[in-house]
DNA sequence: ATAGTTTTGGAATATTCATTCCAAAACTTA
DNA sequence: TAAGTTTTGGAATGAATATTCCAAAACTAT
């Protein structure tokens, strides 16, 4: 059962004089960054509660305090990242001086950033969690097409400033985009040259200008 | 320790008048083929050695004997997957009439034929298991290279018959369709309409003629 | 039927897993 | 300093995990 809280830190407007708790010493989007970072380099099911509990530098029972659980843990830390990517790629785009220069930019930033072969998150846990797990389906669901909006926008303002040739299936463009990012992200774990994989795009990209 | 055998099944050169020994009972490539089904629907960690003997019908006894153990099995899956698989996709691109109707239709059976989810084994693999498996990681750096040349040969072969337009970098575009195709296996996934992902590929498709 | 060998069923083992629990320490306000 | 509450460390729990083991059943050739 939950008991709703009477006061709030640090101000007591209820009961007055009433002792304050004890406050929590480490930062929560800082650790839920962290565990970000487990889960993507090791995946769901092979990240246990053990190695959070080292990784993240807090104790088990304040794990389970302040996330409920692994799942539920994993829940937000996947959420974290998916609305820090978009915000990201999103930026990355706009600060290019045209389309095609906005998508070059954006698919070189995937193959160069990608080091350690941790590939994307995202695509990671799609292949992993679905189709068992329907809420994670959901969320990617979700961000598949908030994804596909981001870049017909984007595509659409390439048109109306006479960058891209008319005529063109813009959502069909846009959904190839968006399957082209998913599969350089899954060659990306495999495949050692990036300009090799930037000579594929650049030939998608070439597209449209034709 | 390993002892040879003396003797192969019925016949005993050797040492005459040797007792047989009781024969398997199950199919060992039948059982190999099981497996997979399981592992490619719940992935490598999540299928417990239980699931295993439970849908493979033969015993735990039998399944170390035979297999040696979860890991050794696994691979053994894996490499009949990866085979039939690359044979099946070069007899469906030589079946058709010309190059561009040649990936049409693979992606085509690409899309249509995932009607559970369950994407492509090898993609799966590739995003659950690397980096942290160095050994899978060859495997599909492997398959990756055979699967290049053969989309590389069938686009020469489609150079020499006239059906595509001369100075395309083809290898650039064997890996474009190599990318696209492990693209297409994540969205599959979680996309439902099969006529979006195939607009999406007919744009890289048309792509060839001109 | 019998001998010799393998497979089989199922119990046994030991490790790892996620989660719960509790007493002790820590912190805030007064 | 003291009261009240939360966090913390680490032990405890119980379920699931991969693997091993052994006695009994099964099979083949004679």
């Amino acid at each position: 059962m939950n008991i709703p809280k009477l006061y709030i830190y640090g101000v007591s407007p209820i009961i007055p004089h009433l002792p304050m708790p004890r406050i929590k010493s480490f930062d929560e989007t800082e650790t839920l960054e962290k565990a970000m970072e487990l889960f993507w380099k090791k995946g769901y099911h092979s990240t246990s509660v053990q190695d959070l509990v080292d990784h993240l530098g807090i104790n088990r029972a304040s794990l389970y305090d302040t996330y409920k659980g692994k799942k539920d843990l994993f829940m937000r830390a996947f959420e974290n990242y998916k609305d820090s990517t978009k915000n990201a790629y999103f930026e990355l785009l706009y600060a290019q001086p045209n389309v095609m220069e906005g998508f070059r930019k954006l698919f070189e930033h995937v193959v160069r950033e990608n080091t350690d072969r941790r590939g994307c998150f995202l695509v990671n846990i799609t292949t992993e969690l679905v189709p068992e797990d329907s809420e994670m389906k959901a969320m990617l669901r979700e961000n598949q097409i908030q994804f596909e909006k981001l870049f017909f926008d984007y595509l659409k303002s390439g048109e109306v400033m006479g960058e891209i040739a008319r005529g063109k299936d813009l959502k069909a463009f846009a959904n190839l985009l968006f399957t082209l990012y998913n599969g350089v992200q899954v060659i990306s774990k495999i495949e050692s040259a990036p300009s090799r994989q930037l000579a594929a795009v650049e030939v998608v990209l070439q597209h449209l200008e034709d």
